[in-house]
RNA sequence: GGGGGCGUAGCUCAAGAGGAUAGAGCACCGGCCUUCUAAGCCGGGGGUUGCAGGUUCGAUUCCUGCCGCCCCUACCA
């Protein structure tokens, strides 16, 4: 309803700025007055044409007013301040637009979608930590919305199946503990928990390696099988990497998280996607070989000059990031550029694709593989890609989309997006709380960085179980009466809400600083709090012996209600409900579902507020009585709209 | 050294593409449960937006310079 009407406006000011002034392509500001009272739309069009037209704000804006005469939907314009031009709504007729407005349904699934988004993608060598789930739960949220907003979306996890990483962990089962290749297939076949298993594994190698030369050559020799294939430590290799993947998907299937396809590196090896990459790069002279210096030998790639360090002339050095090792073995970006020409559908060749996970819901994720599976779908060839990677790999995805424009393809590099996010780290008392020791210079940090290598980190599950329990404990507490499968799908609920909107209440680029204590908060702005909202709507319409869709009727005439003080109040929980769109579309166009996590609280807040203020059900008045039930119906169903696109259901009762 | 990010209430964070009196939550203090669920609501104290300049009608936001913290800057992935 409100973008739909800021649309309407921002299209009849155009219309007056050329009538008016011959004025085009002006960049329409539209904001929001301080308080509902001065209306519902600011325009400080006033001050930006002041100097242009040298004419006072204020006079503009009488001008323009003037010009504007009625607008369909908006009840009239008036000058405020020194020059704002605010529009109010017709509040009625903006409510019967909002009653109307009932959920679009995401468009169906097709492939290759138009939009592709890779988050996730954990080294399948150890369970998911918090730093994992941020990653999971932000790429997810960014999906939920790109499909909110009509867009086809294919959601990708890449499984570096064949990298140190893996490669420590196999060499730590083969060589630290020296266990058999059938004891090892056995284990990631079987252990419960093979990914706790291989979390505690991981970090005793990197001490291994140190304890003697053997030891340390282990690493190259795993790696190097790793690449070849087809001996026994790559066998072991798949299954220890293909377990941990499982272990993975789980873990995000707890958080209403999945995939439609896991591409991985071991295909892009085998498939050769790098030899094709490499000869175009060679071709277009993207990459170059060094003759001499320090990196003789290898295949390089010029790094752009940063916009600051243009004019110092002396003693610059040609500033390269190595592609092709002089040994002749490829660099993570190599891969990474043969892999996202393979998204844009400019490699020219395709995965093959097999099944893999099969979701309850009906849903298959596929999973690369060098043959395909017959009626698989296809993958790639995405008109516009997002990649949910951390702040720290900056620097990585430049040198791959720069490595696309120097190719030629500047409208996919246009199109790729690294969708940047900040770590997650402990705070100095949690990393203490866990049993970590710390030195009296890390005690004074604001946080410390989590580490897989050291195993030092929160556990996803551990957290997850964690949550549970806690609300677990609330709900017992409170519904004793329900049976107990029920007080854990509830639990579940609750503590998916607290975790989702925790990870998503914080702007991307802002490090979290982990801490238990707030994480399990449920109460002030949390996901609970939010649910909470929506479960006290919900008993007003059962009590009431009517459904939240009955409570809507599209030819009522509101207008009485919306007036006065409480009027104006009532009418703030409207135009908040009526926001759900224009911030779906806000959190796209930034890349930031923080945004719509804000949305959900100020709804939920008002629509506590209004609770309070106004007993429904006592309501003398039968036509006021049916106003309240609307209200409380339009609250309910964009509180429960917004949740859904942040992950989150509401229970039934709390 | 170079590149990037950050600095806002005691703490954790917002401020929607420069806008009207800088807002929330937590913590603290004080109120509200025979009412549609108190995981809630109301009230209170709390700020020289790191410092100094500049740009303009107007700056937490843009520019410059300092101070402080963090990340990146591998023939690791």
């Amino acid at each position: 309803m409100y973008r739909e009407l800021q649309t309407r406006l921002s299209e009849r000011i155009r219309h007056v700025l050329r009538e008016l002034y011959g004025i085009e392509n002006f960049c329409i500001v539209i904001e929001q007055p301080p308080r509902v009272e001065l209306g519902e739309y600011a325009l400080p069009l006033g001050f930006e044409l002041a100097r242009k037209l040298r004419q006072p704000p204020r006079k503009i804006a009488e001008q323009i007013v003037a010009a504007l005469g009625g607008l369909e939907g908006f009840q009239g314009f008036e000058i405020a301040g020194a020059g704002y031009i605010n529009a109010r709504l017709d509040r009625s007729g903006a409510a019967r637009a909002l009653i109307d407005e009932t959920e679009l349904p995401d468009p169906p699934p097709c492939h290759p979608a138009e939009i592709l988004v890779e988050h996730t993608s954990i080294n399948p060598n150890k369970a998911a930590h918090i730093g994992h789930l941020r990653n999971a739960i932000l790429g997810d949220t960014f999906v939920r919305l790109l499909r909110a907003g009509g867009h086809s979306v294919d959601v990708q996890n890449y499984i570096d199946n064949t990298g140190v990483q893996v490669a420590d962990v196999v060499a730590g089962l083969l060589f630290m503990e020296r266990r058999s290749k059938e004891e090892i297939l056995r284990m990631a076949e079987a252990d419960a928990r093979f990914d706790y298993t291989c979390w505690d594994v991981y970090p005793r190698v990197s001490q291994w390696y140190e304890q003697s030369s053997e030891n340390a050559a282990r690493r190259a020799e795993v790696l190097h099988a790793i690449e070849a294939g087809g001996n026994d430590i790559a066998e072991i290799a798949a299954a220890v990497s293909t377990s941990v993947v499982r272990f993975h998907l789980r873990t995000m299937q707890r958080l209403g998280i999945e995939y439609d396809f896991l591409p991985r590196e071991s295909e892009i090896i085998h498939l050769h996607f790098w030899e094709l990459a490499f000869q175009q790069l060679k071709e277009k002279g993207v990459v170059y070989k060094e003759t001499a210096g320090p990196k003789a030998g290898c295949w390089v790639a010029r790094r752009p000059r940063p916009l600051g360090a243009a004019a110092a002339g002396v003693g610059e050095e040609e500033d390269t990031k190595v592609i092709v090792r002089s040994n002749g073995t490829v660099v993570y970006e190599g891969k990474d550029i043969a892999y996202h020409l393979w998204k844009f559908g400019l490699l020219g060749r395709d995965f093959g694709y097999r099944r893999f996970y099969h979701y309850p819901d009906g849903r298959t994720c596929w999973m690369s593989a060098e043959e395909s599976e017959a009626g698989h779908p296809r993958f790639g060839g995405a008109h516009e890609i997002y990649n949910v990677i951390d702040a720290r790999q900056a620097e990585a995805q430049h040198t791959v989309v720069e490595a696309l424009r120097g190719l030629g393809h500047a409208a996919a590099a246009d199109r790729y997006h690294h969708f940047s996010y900040e770590m997650v780290a402990l705070t100095p008392r949690c990393a203490t709380e866990l049993g970590y020791p710390l030195t009296s210079d890390d005690m004074a940090r604001a946080y410390i960085e989590v580490s897989g290598r050291k195993g030092f980190g929160v556990k996803a599950d551990d957290l997850i179980d964690l949550m549970i329990g806690s609300a677990q404990k609330e709900v017992d507490a409170r519904h004793a009466e329900l049976a107990a499968e029920e007080r854990r799908s509830i639990a579940e609920q609750i503590a998916i809400g607290a975790l989702r909107y925790f990870m998503l209440k914080f702007t991307r680029n802002s490090v979290i600083a982990f801490d238990f204590k707030e994480a399990l908060a449920f109460e002030g702005e949390t996901g609970p709090y939010v649910q909470y909202a929506v479960v006290r709507a919900g008993n007003i319409f059962r009590k009431a012996g009517i459904s939240p869709v009955e409570a809507l009727d599209p030819a009522a005439d509101f207008q009485r209600w919306f007036s006065g003080e409480t009027g104006a109040e009532i009418w703030e929980l409207w135009l908040a409900a009526g926001k759900t769109t224009y911030v779906v579309e806000q959190c796209i166009s930034s890349q930031e579902p923080a945004y719509l996590a804000k949305h959900a609280f100020q709804l939920a807040q008002l629509f506590s507020n209004f609770y309070h203020r106004h007993h429904i059900l006592n309501e003398a008045d039968d036509e006021r009585r049916r106003f309240l039930l609307a209200t409380a119906s339009v609250a309910h169903r964009e509180l429960i709209r917004t949740l859904g696109v942040l992950g989150i259901s509401a229970p039934p009762v709390m």
